[in-house]
DNA sequence: GAATAAGTTGACTTGCTGGTATGAGTGCGG
DNA sequence: CCGCACTCATACCAGCAAGTCAACTTATTC
Protein backbone atom coordinates (compact mmCIF):
# COMPACT_ATOMS: atom_id res chain seq x y z
CA UNK A 1 0.00 0.00 0.00
CA UNK A 2 1.69 3.34 -1.41
CA UNK A 3 1.06 6.22 0.89
CA UNK A 4 1.70 9.98 0.06
CA UNK A 5 3.97 11.62 1.45
CA UNK A 6 1.76 13.86 3.13
CA UNK A 7 -0.24 10.34 4.59
CA UNK A 8 3.51 9.27 5.73
CA UNK A 9 4.51 12.25 8.07
CA UNK A 10 0.65 12.36 9.57
CA UNK A 11 1.40 8.47 10.16
CA UNK A 12 4.16 9.25 11.47
CA UNK A 13 3.58 12.39 13.83
CA UNK A 14 0.21 10.34 14.92
CA UNK A 15 2.67 7.39 15.95
CA UNK A 16 4.77 9.59 17.76
CA UNK A 17 1.69 11.14 19.91
CA UNK A 18 0.43 7.48 20.35
CA UNK A 19 3.63 6.75 21.89
CA UNK A 20 3.88 9.28 24.18
CA UNK A 21 0.09 9.21 25.59
CA UNK A 22 0.35 5.56 26.16
CA UNK A 23 3.92 6.11 28.03
CA UNK A 24 2.16 8.82 29.40
CA UNK A 25 -0.91 6.74 30.10
CA UNK A 26 1.07 3.70 31.61
CA UNK A 27 2.53 5.98 34.44
CA UNK A 28 -0.50 7.27 36.00
CA UNK A 29 -2.27 3.92 35.34
CA UNK A 30 0.46 2.51 37.48
CA UNK A 31 0.93 4.45 40.04
CA UNK A 32 -2.88 5.33 40.89
CA UNK A 33 -4.74 2.37 39.03
CA UNK A 34 -6.58 2.45 35.44
CA UNK A 35 -10.22 3.43 37.13
CA UNK A 36 -8.23 6.20 39.45
CA UNK A 37 -7.06 8.23 36.31
CA UNK A 38 -8.80 9.99 33.52
CA UNK A 39 -8.64 11.38 30.54
CA UNK A 40 -7.96 14.68 31.46
CA UNK A 41 -5.00 13.42 33.88
CA UNK A 42 -3.50 11.87 30.87
CA UNK A 43 -3.73 14.79 29.05
CA UNK A 44 -2.47 17.27 31.24
CA UNK A 45 0.82 15.79 32.05
CA UNK A 46 1.62 16.19 28.65
CA UNK A 47 0.35 19.56 28.82
CA UNK A 48 -2.18 18.69 26.25
CA UNK A 49 -6.32 18.71 26.46
CA UNK A 50 -8.65 15.83 26.70
CA UNK A 51 -9.10 16.56 23.32
CA UNK A 52 -6.26 15.63 22.11
CA UNK A 53 -5.85 12.47 23.66
CA UNK A 54 -9.60 11.84 22.10
CA UNK A 55 -8.52 12.76 18.52
CA UNK A 56 -5.72 9.62 18.86
CA UNK A 57 -7.73 7.28 20.95
CA UNK A 58 -11.04 6.37 20.59
CA UNK A 59 -11.47 5.76 24.27
CA UNK A 60 -9.26 4.55 27.31
CA UNK A 61 -9.96 1.42 26.99
CA UNK A 62 -7.79 1.99 23.69
CA UNK A 63 -5.22 3.11 25.67
CA UNK A 64 -5.45 0.12 28.39
CA UNK A 65 -5.18 -2.00 25.26
CA UNK A 66 -2.54 -1.22 24.05
CA UNK A 67 -0.51 -0.92 26.92
CA UNK A 68 -0.90 -4.64 27.26
CA UNK A 69 -0.44 -5.59 23.63
CA UNK A 70 3.09 -3.83 23.59
CA UNK A 71 3.86 -5.15 27.26
CA UNK A 72 3.00 -8.81 26.09
CA UNK A 73 5.04 -8.45 22.64
CA UNK A 74 7.76 -7.86 24.55
CA UNK A 75 7.92 -10.29 26.67
CA UNK A 76 7.10 -12.88 24.00
CA UNK A 77 9.83 -11.68 21.83
CA UNK A 78 12.13 -12.27 24.27
CA UNK A 79 11.70 -15.59 24.82
CA UNK A 80 10.79 -16.69 21.54
CA UNK A 81 14.68 -14.98 20.89
CA UNK A 82 16.38 -17.46 23.76
CA UNK A 83 14.04 -20.82 22.46
CA UNK A 84 15.19 -20.09 19.07
CA UNK A 85 18.54 -20.86 19.63
CA UNK A 86 18.24 -24.26 20.99
CA UNK A 87 20.30 -24.34 24.21
CA UNK A 88 20.48 -27.12 26.75
CA UNK A 89 17.72 -26.91 29.32
CA UNK A 90 19.73 -25.81 31.98
CA UNK A 91 21.33 -22.83 29.62
CA UNK A 92 18.10 -21.91 27.93
CA UNK A 93 15.93 -21.66 31.88
CA UNK A 94 18.78 -19.52 33.32
CA UNK A 95 18.42 -17.09 30.16
CA UNK A 96 14.86 -17.44 30.31
CA UNK A 97 14.78 -16.22 34.12
CA UNK A 98 17.68 -13.73 33.72
CA UNK A 99 15.73 -11.86 30.55
CA UNK A 100 12.12 -12.73 32.08
CA UNK A 101 13.34 -10.87 35.77
CA UNK A 102 15.34 -8.03 33.87
CA UNK A 103 11.78 -7.34 31.53
CA UNK A 104 10.14 -6.38 35.00
CA UNK A 105 12.51 -4.84 36.35
CA UNK A 106 12.71 -2.45 33.51
CA UNK A 107 9.20 -2.23 32.50
CA UNK A 108 8.24 -1.85 36.20
CA UNK A 109 5.34 0.00 35.48
CA UNK A 110 4.12 -1.25 32.43
CA UNK A 111 4.05 -4.60 33.90
CA UNK A 112 2.04 -3.55 37.28
CA UNK A 113 -0.80 -2.47 34.71
CA UNK A 114 -0.04 -5.88 32.90
CA UNK A 115 -0.71 -7.82 35.93
CA UNK A 116 -3.13 -5.48 37.88
CA UNK A 117 -5.79 -4.02 35.72
CA UNK A 118 -6.69 -7.39 33.48
CA UNK A 119 -10.32 -6.94 35.04
CA UNK A 120 -10.78 -3.80 32.92
CA UNK A 121 -10.03 -5.46 29.52
CA UNK A 122 -13.60 -6.48 27.76
CA UNK A 123 -15.00 -10.20 27.47
CA UNK A 124 -12.87 -10.31 24.20
CA UNK A 125 -9.86 -8.42 25.50
CA UNK A 126 -9.21 -10.82 28.07
CA UNK A 127 -9.84 -14.36 26.30
CA UNK A 128 -7.03 -13.05 24.12
CA UNK A 129 -4.78 -12.31 26.88
CA UNK A 130 -5.67 -15.04 28.98
CA UNK A 131 -4.60 -17.13 25.97
CA UNK A 132 -1.04 -15.32 25.48
CA UNK A 133 -0.27 -15.85 29.15
CA UNK A 134 -1.08 -19.74 28.50
CA UNK A 135 1.14 -19.46 25.22
CA UNK A 136 3.99 -17.75 27.43
CA UNK A 137 3.90 -19.89 30.18
CA UNK A 138 3.72 -23.29 27.68
CA UNK A 139 6.90 -22.31 26.02
CA UNK A 140 8.58 -22.32 29.50
CA UNK A 141 7.06 -25.04 30.83
CA UNK A 142 8.58 -27.13 27.70
CA UNK A 143 12.16 -26.18 28.56
CA UNK A 144 11.21 -27.57 31.92
CA UNK A 145 10.20 -30.75 31.05
CA UNK A 146 12.95 -31.10 28.52
CA UNK A 147 15.01 -30.59 31.69
CA UNK A 148 13.39 -33.24 33.66
CA UNK A 149 13.69 -35.77 31.15
CA UNK A 150 17.55 -34.83 30.66
CA UNK A 151 18.03 -35.57 34.53
CA UNK A 152 18.98 -31.82 35.37
CA UNK A 153 15.92 -30.30 36.82
CA UNK A 154 13.83 -31.13 39.57
CA UNK A 155 10.95 -33.48 39.51
CA UNK A 156 8.22 -31.40 39.68
CA UNK A 157 4.56 -30.32 38.33
CA UNK A 158 6.27 -28.54 35.79
CA UNK A 159 3.23 -26.12 35.94
CA UNK A 160 4.05 -25.53 39.49
CA UNK A 161 7.82 -25.14 38.89
CA UNK A 162 7.44 -22.51 35.87
CA UNK A 163 4.63 -20.50 38.33
CA UNK A 164 6.75 -20.86 40.95
CA UNK A 165 10.03 -19.59 39.10
CA UNK A 166 8.02 -17.12 37.24
CA UNK A 167 6.81 -15.96 40.05
CA UNK A 168 9.46 -14.60 42.31
CA UNK A 169 10.21 -12.83 38.60
CA UNK A 170 6.93 -11.03 38.53
CA UNK A 171 7.21 -9.87 41.88
CA UNK A 172 9.95 -7.71 41.47
CA UNK A 173 7.49 -5.11 39.49
CA UNK A 174 6.20 -4.82 43.37
CA UNK A 175 9.80 -4.21 45.41
CA UNK A 176 12.31 -3.20 42.66
CA UNK A 177 13.33 0.40 42.84
CA UNK A 178 15.18 2.04 40.61
CA UNK A 179 17.06 4.18 42.96
CA UNK A 180 17.77 0.65 44.99
CA UNK A 181 21.07 -0.20 46.08
CA UNK A 182 21.40 -2.86 43.67
CA UNK A 183 21.24 -2.69 39.68
CA UNK A 184 18.82 -4.90 38.22
CA UNK A 185 21.56 -6.91 36.40
CA UNK A 186 22.55 -7.82 40.03
CA UNK A 187 19.68 -8.93 41.71
CA UNK A 188 18.65 -10.77 38.22
CA UNK A 189 21.69 -12.61 38.69
CA UNK A 190 20.82 -12.91 42.46
CA UNK A 191 17.29 -14.72 41.25
CA UNK A 192 18.90 -17.15 38.79
CA UNK A 193 21.43 -18.20 41.41
CA UNK A 194 18.40 -18.23 43.97
CA UNK A 195 15.73 -20.12 41.90
CA UNK A 196 18.63 -22.63 40.41
CA UNK A 197 20.59 -23.94 43.57
CA UNK A 198 17.90 -22.49 46.57
CA UNK A 199 18.45 -20.73 49.59
CA UNK A 200 20.54 -23.68 51.25
CA UNK A 201 24.10 -24.02 51.13
CA UNK A 202 24.32 -27.73 51.83
CA UNK A 203 27.76 -28.60 51.02
CA UNK B 1 -15.45 -0.41 80.06
CA UNK B 2 -18.93 -1.68 80.82
CA UNK B 3 -21.41 -2.03 78.30
CA UNK B 4 -25.02 -2.51 79.62
CA UNK B 5 -26.51 -5.70 77.98
CA UNK B 6 -28.64 -4.00 75.58
CA UNK B 7 -24.82 -2.73 73.99
CA UNK B 8 -23.26 -5.53 73.94
CA UNK B 9 -26.08 -7.29 72.17
CA UNK B 10 -26.11 -4.08 69.86
CA UNK B 11 -22.28 -4.72 69.78
CA UNK B 12 -22.41 -8.65 68.46
CA UNK B 13 -25.00 -8.29 65.85
CA UNK B 14 -22.98 -5.22 64.63
CA UNK B 15 -19.89 -7.01 64.45
CA UNK B 16 -21.14 -9.94 62.73
CA UNK B 17 -23.04 -7.77 59.63
CA UNK B 18 -20.25 -6.04 59.41
CA UNK B 19 -17.88 -9.24 59.10
CA UNK B 20 -20.63 -9.97 56.79
CA UNK B 21 -19.78 -6.95 54.74
CA UNK B 22 -16.81 -6.60 54.94
CA UNK B 23 -16.48 -10.10 53.12
CA UNK B 24 -19.01 -9.63 50.74
CA UNK B 25 -16.61 -6.50 49.45
CA UNK B 26 -13.79 -8.76 49.49
CA UNK B 27 -14.74 -11.01 47.46
CA UNK B 28 -16.31 -8.05 45.05
CA UNK B 29 -13.20 -6.20 45.23
CA UNK B 30 -10.97 -9.41 44.42
CA UNK B 31 -12.88 -9.37 41.26
CA UNK B 32 -13.17 -6.66 39.90
CA UNK B 33 -11.37 -4.05 41.94
CA UNK B 34 -11.99 -1.79 44.52
CA UNK B 35 -13.45 1.52 42.13
CA UNK B 36 -15.58 -0.97 40.08
CA UNK B 37 -17.53 -1.96 42.81
CA UNK B 38 -20.14 0.46 44.24
CA UNK B 39 -21.52 0.00 47.22
CA UNK B 40 -24.65 -1.13 45.85
CA UNK B 41 -22.92 -4.06 44.35
CA UNK B 42 -21.71 -5.15 47.85
CA UNK B 43 -25.13 -4.47 49.65
CA UNK B 44 -26.80 -6.21 46.46
CA UNK B 45 -24.59 -9.24 46.93
CA UNK B 46 -25.97 -9.88 50.46
CA UNK B 47 -29.99 -8.82 49.33
CA UNK B 48 -29.35 -5.36 51.54
CA UNK B 49 -29.79 -1.80 50.06
CA UNK B 50 -27.07 0.40 49.74
CA UNK B 51 -28.42 2.56 52.95
CA UNK B 52 -27.82 -1.09 55.05
CA UNK B 53 -24.01 -0.58 54.41
CA UNK B 54 -23.89 3.26 55.29
CA UNK B 55 -25.57 1.93 58.36
CA UNK B 56 -22.96 -0.29 59.01
CA UNK B 57 -20.01 1.68 57.37
CA UNK B 58 -19.14 5.29 57.26
CA UNK B 59 -17.70 4.97 53.94
CA UNK B 60 -16.30 2.64 51.42
CA UNK B 61 -12.56 3.37 52.18
CA UNK B 62 -13.58 1.75 55.65
CA UNK B 63 -14.11 -1.25 54.33
CA UNK B 64 -11.42 -1.55 52.33
CA UNK B 65 -9.42 -0.71 55.23
CA UNK B 66 -10.48 -3.43 57.69
CA UNK B 67 -9.41 -5.37 55.28
CA UNK B 68 -6.41 -4.46 55.01
CA UNK B 69 -5.88 -4.11 58.51
CA UNK B 70 -7.30 -8.04 58.91
CA UNK B 71 -5.69 -9.85 56.29
CA UNK B 72 -2.45 -8.32 57.77
CA UNK B 73 -3.02 -9.38 61.03
CA UNK B 74 -3.54 -12.75 60.51
CA UNK B 75 -0.39 -13.11 58.47
CA UNK B 76 1.60 -10.70 61.02
CA UNK B 77 0.46 -13.69 64.02
CA UNK B 78 1.60 -16.56 61.66
CA UNK B 79 4.76 -15.78 61.31
CA UNK B 80 4.75 -14.07 64.98
CA UNK B 81 4.24 -17.78 66.25
CA UNK B 82 6.91 -19.59 64.25
CA UNK B 83 9.28 -17.08 65.31
CA UNK B 84 8.39 -17.72 68.90
CA UNK B 85 9.58 -21.36 69.10
CA UNK B 86 12.83 -20.09 68.27
CA UNK B 87 13.92 -22.56 66.29
CA UNK B 88 16.71 -23.46 64.04
CA UNK B 89 16.79 -20.79 60.98
CA UNK B 90 16.93 -23.23 58.70
CA UNK B 91 13.88 -25.32 60.28
CA UNK B 92 11.73 -21.61 61.13
CA UNK B 93 12.55 -20.61 57.66
CA UNK B 94 10.73 -23.89 55.79
CA UNK B 95 8.17 -23.21 58.24
CA UNK B 96 7.61 -19.83 57.72
CA UNK B 97 7.48 -20.28 53.98
CA UNK B 98 5.41 -23.23 54.07
CA UNK B 99 2.90 -21.02 56.17
CA UNK B 100 2.98 -17.85 54.29
CA UNK B 101 2.18 -19.82 50.42
CA UNK B 102 -0.83 -21.26 52.73
CA UNK B 103 -2.31 -17.93 53.71
CA UNK B 104 -1.85 -16.67 50.19
CA UNK B 105 -3.61 -19.63 48.98
CA UNK B 106 -6.40 -19.62 51.86
CA UNK B 107 -6.92 -15.88 51.50
CA UNK B 108 -6.84 -15.72 47.69
CA UNK B 109 -9.18 -12.66 47.42
CA UNK B 110 -8.16 -10.58 50.46
CA UNK B 111 -4.28 -11.06 49.58
CA UNK B 112 -5.22 -9.79 45.93
CA UNK B 113 -6.74 -6.83 47.34
CA UNK B 114 -4.04 -6.32 49.87
CA UNK B 115 -1.38 -6.24 47.06
CA UNK B 116 -3.25 -4.64 44.37
CA UNK B 117 -5.43 -1.76 45.85
CA UNK B 118 -3.04 -0.51 48.35
CA UNK B 119 -3.11 3.06 46.45
CA UNK B 120 -6.93 3.42 47.11
CA UNK B 121 -5.86 4.11 50.69
CA UNK B 122 -4.94 7.79 52.36
CA UNK B 123 -2.19 8.80 53.02
CA UNK B 124 -2.27 8.01 56.45
CA UNK B 125 -3.37 4.34 55.77
CA UNK B 126 -0.82 3.66 52.82
CA UNK B 127 2.22 4.96 55.53
CA UNK B 128 0.80 2.65 58.28
CA UNK B 129 0.61 -0.15 56.08
CA UNK B 130 4.14 0.50 54.33
CA UNK B 131 5.57 0.08 57.84
CA UNK B 132 3.63 -3.08 58.47
CA UNK B 133 4.98 -4.43 55.44
CA UNK B 134 8.42 -3.58 56.58
CA UNK B 135 8.29 -4.76 60.09
CA UNK B 136 6.73 -8.59 58.51
CA UNK B 137 9.66 -8.68 55.79
CA UNK B 138 12.11 -7.23 58.54
CA UNK B 139 10.98 -10.13 61.09
CA UNK B 140 11.75 -12.84 58.00
CA UNK B 141 15.00 -10.91 56.86
CA UNK B 142 16.44 -11.56 60.68
CA UNK B 143 15.84 -15.51 59.83
CA UNK B 144 18.02 -15.38 57.00
CA UNK B 145 20.46 -13.56 58.32
CA UNK B 146 20.79 -15.55 60.90
CA UNK B 147 20.91 -18.83 58.85
CA UNK B 148 23.75 -16.80 56.85
CA UNK B 149 25.69 -16.63 59.99
CA UNK B 150 25.42 -20.14 60.89
CA UNK B 151 26.30 -21.08 57.05
CA UNK B 152 23.49 -22.75 56.42
CA UNK B 153 21.66 -19.92 53.92
CA UNK B 154 23.22 -19.19 50.79
CA UNK B 155 25.32 -15.49 51.17
CA UNK B 156 23.00 -12.77 49.71
CA UNK B 157 21.59 -9.48 50.35
CA UNK B 158 18.75 -10.41 52.78
CA UNK B 159 16.52 -7.84 51.62
CA UNK B 160 16.91 -9.69 47.99
CA UNK B 161 16.76 -12.86 49.33
CA UNK B 162 13.54 -12.78 51.16
CA UNK B 163 12.00 -10.72 48.66
CA UNK B 164 12.28 -13.20 46.33
CA UNK B 165 11.44 -16.39 48.53
CA UNK B 166 8.45 -14.40 49.55
CA UNK B 167 7.30 -13.28 45.69
CA UNK B 168 7.35 -16.93 44.94
CA UNK B 169 4.61 -17.51 47.44
CA UNK B 170 3.09 -13.75 46.99
CA UNK B 171 2.60 -14.61 43.27
CA UNK B 172 0.20 -17.75 44.61
CA UNK B 173 -2.68 -15.45 44.91
CA UNK B 174 -2.68 -14.94 40.45
CA UNK B 175 -2.13 -18.57 39.76
CA UNK B 176 -3.21 -20.93 42.46
CA UNK B 177 -7.21 -22.21 41.81
CA UNK B 178 -9.05 -24.22 44.54
CA UNK B 179 -10.45 -26.19 41.67
CA UNK B 180 -6.69 -26.88 40.60
CA UNK B 181 -5.15 -30.54 40.48
CA UNK B 182 -3.11 -29.92 43.45
CA UNK B 183 -4.00 -29.17 47.07
CA UNK B 184 -2.54 -26.00 49.17
CA UNK B 185 -0.53 -28.18 51.09
CA UNK B 186 0.79 -29.76 48.25
CA UNK B 187 1.95 -26.87 45.97
CA UNK B 188 2.94 -25.15 49.42
CA UNK B 189 5.15 -28.33 49.83
CA UNK B 190 6.23 -27.86 46.14
CA UNK B 191 7.46 -23.89 46.65
CA UNK B 192 9.30 -24.59 49.48
CA UNK B 193 11.46 -27.52 48.49
CA UNK B 194 12.24 -25.31 45.14
CA UNK B 195 13.04 -22.74 46.95
CA UNK B 196 15.67 -24.11 49.86
CA UNK B 197 17.02 -26.57 47.31
CA UNK B 198 16.68 -25.13 43.43
CA UNK B 199 15.49 -26.16 40.81
CA UNK B 200 18.98 -27.93 39.44
CA UNK B 201 19.50 -31.53 40.39
CA UNK B 202 22.98 -31.42 41.08
CA UNK B 203 24.20 -33.93 43.07
C1' DG C 1 -48.87 -0.09 75.55
C1' DA C 2 -46.08 3.99 75.61
C1' DA C 3 -41.47 5.30 75.03
C1' DT C 4 -37.22 4.58 73.25
C1' DA C 5 -33.69 2.47 70.50
C1' DA C 6 -32.27 -0.22 66.43
C1' DG C 7 -32.52 -1.00 61.85
C1' DT C 8 -34.14 0.02 57.11
C1' DT C 9 -35.83 2.52 53.22
C1' DG C 10 -35.75 5.14 48.97
C1' DA C 11 -35.48 9.49 47.21
C1' DC C 12 -32.25 13.15 46.81
C1' DT C 13 -27.91 15.89 46.24
C1' DT C 14 -23.51 16.53 44.47
C1' DG C 15 -19.52 16.06 41.99
C1' DC C 16 -17.16 13.83 38.65
C1' DT C 17 -15.82 11.60 34.22
C1' DG C 18 -16.11 9.43 29.70
C1' DG C 19 -17.34 10.86 25.60
C1' DT C 20 -19.29 14.33 21.93
C1' DA C 21 -20.25 18.51 19.19
C1' DT C 22 -18.57 22.23 17.17
C1' DG C 23 -15.67 25.34 15.51
C1' DA C 24 -11.25 27.99 15.43
C1' DG C 25 -6.33 28.14 14.20
C1' DT C 26 -2.48 26.35 11.31
C1' DG C 27 0.15 25.09 7.48
C1' DC C 28 0.75 22.56 3.30
C1' DG C 29 -0.31 21.89 -1.74
C1' DG C 30 -1.71 24.06 -5.78
C1' DC D 1 -3.47 33.51 -1.90
C1' DC D 2 -7.04 30.10 -1.60
C1' DG D 3 -8.83 25.84 0.13
C1' DC D 4 -8.48 21.81 2.41
C1' DA D 5 -6.91 18.49 5.89
C1' DC D 6 -5.15 18.26 10.22
C1' DT D 7 -4.85 19.49 15.04
C1' DC D 8 -6.60 21.00 19.11
C1' DA D 9 -9.66 23.88 22.45
C1' DT D 10 -14.03 25.03 24.60
C1' DA D 11 -18.32 23.93 26.04
C1' DC D 12 -21.35 20.63 26.93
C1' DC D 13 -24.04 16.36 28.11
C1' DA D 14 -25.58 12.12 30.15
C1' DG D 15 -24.88 8.85 33.36
C1' DC D 16 -23.12 7.15 37.33
C1' DA D 17 -21.79 6.51 42.12
C1' DA D 18 -20.76 8.17 46.90
C1' DG D 19 -22.85 9.83 50.50
C1' DT D 20 -27.05 12.18 53.09
C1' DC D 21 -31.46 12.50 55.20
C1' DA D 22 -35.94 12.32 57.06
C1' DA D 23 -39.37 9.18 57.49
C1' DC D 24 -40.76 4.74 58.47
C1' DT D 25 -40.84 -0.02 60.59
C1' DT D 26 -39.51 -3.26 63.90
C1' DA D 27 -37.72 -4.68 68.40
C1' DT D 28 -37.03 -3.86 73.35
C1' DT D 29 -37.82 -2.14 77.83
C1' DC D 30 -40.42 -0.61 81.60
Amino acid sequence: MKLSPRAELKAKKQAYVQDEIVAAAAKLFAERGYRAVTIDDIGSSLDYTKSVVYYYFNSKNEILWQIFQRIYDSYFESIQEIRARNLPPAEAMRMIIRKHALNVMERREWTAIYFREESELNDQQRREIAKKKRQYDAMIEEVYEAGMEAGVFRRMPKHIAVSGLLGMCNWLYVWYKEQGAFSAEEIADYCVNLLANGYLTKG
